[in-house]
DNA sequence: CATGAATGAGTCTTCATTCAT
DNA sequence: AATGAATGAAGACTCATTCAT
């Protein structure tokens, strides 16, 4: 391994461990040396490969945010080409394991938890939404346009769906007994296949 | 004031001052001198009214429960007697500004944030949920009893709105600029004027 | 009761409270609520009482001396005309319950450790060490001069005494199981039986 | 100095420190920071090497314990075969200048004191004592068979010294003025003699 | 007389960060 | 590149003392 790589692979390294610190320990409890001793590594590394603790908690936010990002847009370059497929794979890998496991979820929401007290958490959670936003406003309003629901506000719709996403990842943190990725899938098509009757009938009610 | 009213009194600005304090700073940098500088006390009281800072802060999570329990249910008693009346005035009352501001959202979020490793939040949050839970999947049966609505799934529409009230704070905590409480209320109405259009036709589609 | 005698058996109630939190709980983990809680009072009482705490383990280890050297003293003054006598009764006094118990025992050590670094400890402990280093030194003496043990030192003796039954009482502290308040009477005779022969032939050697 | 000598060695300085924190400021107020002060070293640095400050407090009592077992053991193995010299040499031993100081016996008194109140203290105070009786006892044995002295009593011989000696540190705390470490061997001998004169005859009474 | 709320100094402990090896 | 010893600032908590009631 190069010298770079090593660089590279140790900083992965160290926010894995971080995402696994927070999610048992919390926000508030997680120290570097759990991050460091998760990573089986030493107290001082972290010093090494951030430039602060603050500076690893931001990369741990930028890595998350990434990764979830390139998963949606994968998954709607993948998906078939009517908005209501891209529409549906996005919901697909909102609720993918890799994603919506409580461990990422509860790491999501420690860092939401700090954003309005962390402008550069606050910053970095905008972005991801408004990219997200775009996307989901964009084939919305194609739908809109394509199905003749003329009365209908893509604005709005595309911010329901969002809302409803992030709240059932809620459920899946706190009410996890009552509560799996199947049917939180199912309560989002449910929500579209209501304003979009024409475009998700068969995906949605029928599924219960 | 009487000896045990200040007891009380005491552990009340106590408590807001911890609101105010993770609000402000996080929940992880809110320290008790922040707690006890912020309500105009000193430094020993904190630990003088709370057996420590992590009962004031389980204290801080069941006055918000309480609070927040006993908006809704009074909002329930005073609607008309239809349930989707009942259905709209949660609703309205998940975002009055006494509850849905960015205040006591981000201290939501500090407290969902660190649920999944401190069980003692997890089992408050639970709580909560569940008699939310109780009461809007009631209503929605009524309603679906009511209005013929024989296909719907009343738990997935209880569960789908109580997500987007969820996310929709999200957004006002995250996205402020582009959120308000009147477009949070009316994406929630969208959702119910779709499955049910009967019962919110009016309330739903023509405020945009 | 008169306000002189309520103060003064406030002070007692306060002393007894403190022996028994310091043999209970320790020198070092007594606190003023320890001492008021156990003697029913609110907290704020003892400096009411006392100047300040120091002042009140002052007056505790008072009353413990005057106890003591009351006790021994009466010992002396009921026992038979002999020196031998009433050096015997000072070791029956020395080891009686009201005295030698590991609660009070305790309470003698933790003021002798904190000794050399509070003066006016051991300014107390030394007067009452002159005291009955008086009483014992001159009972030797006598002995030496009516039996004729010309080549004996009183002073040694004396101090030899003394030092066992100091001993004799950190064992009754530590070592609970293996002694007690008989075995250590009949240690002090076996001493004096072997210097004094004459004299206490009949207490020591035969009472194993 | 190697990496795992130095860590034997700080805790090595760290105990020095508490022995000199204890016997200067006595048990009560002897504090953390005072001890990493006396050490020359930084506040946080003792609980980098002792889990606790009472764990320092028990590593300090250990510390003494085996530092008196090892001069009293190699004592015995030094002395002449007889048993009255061993045990002779015992009581030199418990008057060598290294362990019969005012600031190692006040520190012995500060955790006789605590004794009651700590187990771990009481258990630690009780294997020494147990040791250092066996060893005695078995010498006043020896001395008594070879001696003819059939009538005495081994076991009381051996807590009676113990005692004496104990007594007799206490008097070198608190008295300082009238006493030494030579008066009080000599008080030992004077016991000694006096039950075995005829193994103790030159050793004791002639030395006044 | 007595209470107990309130204060604030002080203590143990944790932990991010630095740096010699 | 990596370690882990050392620092020192900061936080939770305790507690002697004061004082209004």
């Amino acid at each position: 391994m190069r010298r770079t790589d090593i660089k590279e692979f140790r900083r992965q390294q160290l926010i894995e461990a971080t995402i696994a610190s927070i999610a048992k320990r919390g926000f508030a409890e997680t120290t570097l040396a759990d991050v460091a001793g998760g990573a089986g590594l030493s107290h001082g590394i972290v010093n090494f490969y951030f430039k602060s603790k603050e500076a690893l908690l931001v990369a741990t936010l930028k890595h998350l945010a990434e990764e979830y990002e390139v998963v949606w847009r994968s998954a709607v370059a993948r998906a078939g080409p009517s908005p209501a497929a891209k529409l549906d794979a996005i919901i697909e890998a909102d609720f993918h394991p890799a994603i919506a496991n409580r461990k990422k979820i509860a790491v999501w929401f420690a860092f939401w938890g700090e954003a309005r007290s962390r402008p550069e958490y606050l910053r970095l959670c905008n972005k991801l939404d408004a990219a997200y936003f775009e996307q989901t406003h964009s084939l919305c309003r194609q739908i809109i346009d394509q199905g003749g629901y003329d009365e209908l506000d893509a604005t709005r719709i595309a911010r329901g769906l969002n809302a409803m996403i992030d709240g059932l990842w809620l459920d899946l943190l706190i009410n996890p007994r009552d509560f799996d990725r199947e049917t939180a899938k199912q309560t989002c098509r449910l929500f579209l296949d209501s304003v979009f009757p024409a475009e998700f009938a068969d995906r949605g009610r029928s599924a219960a």
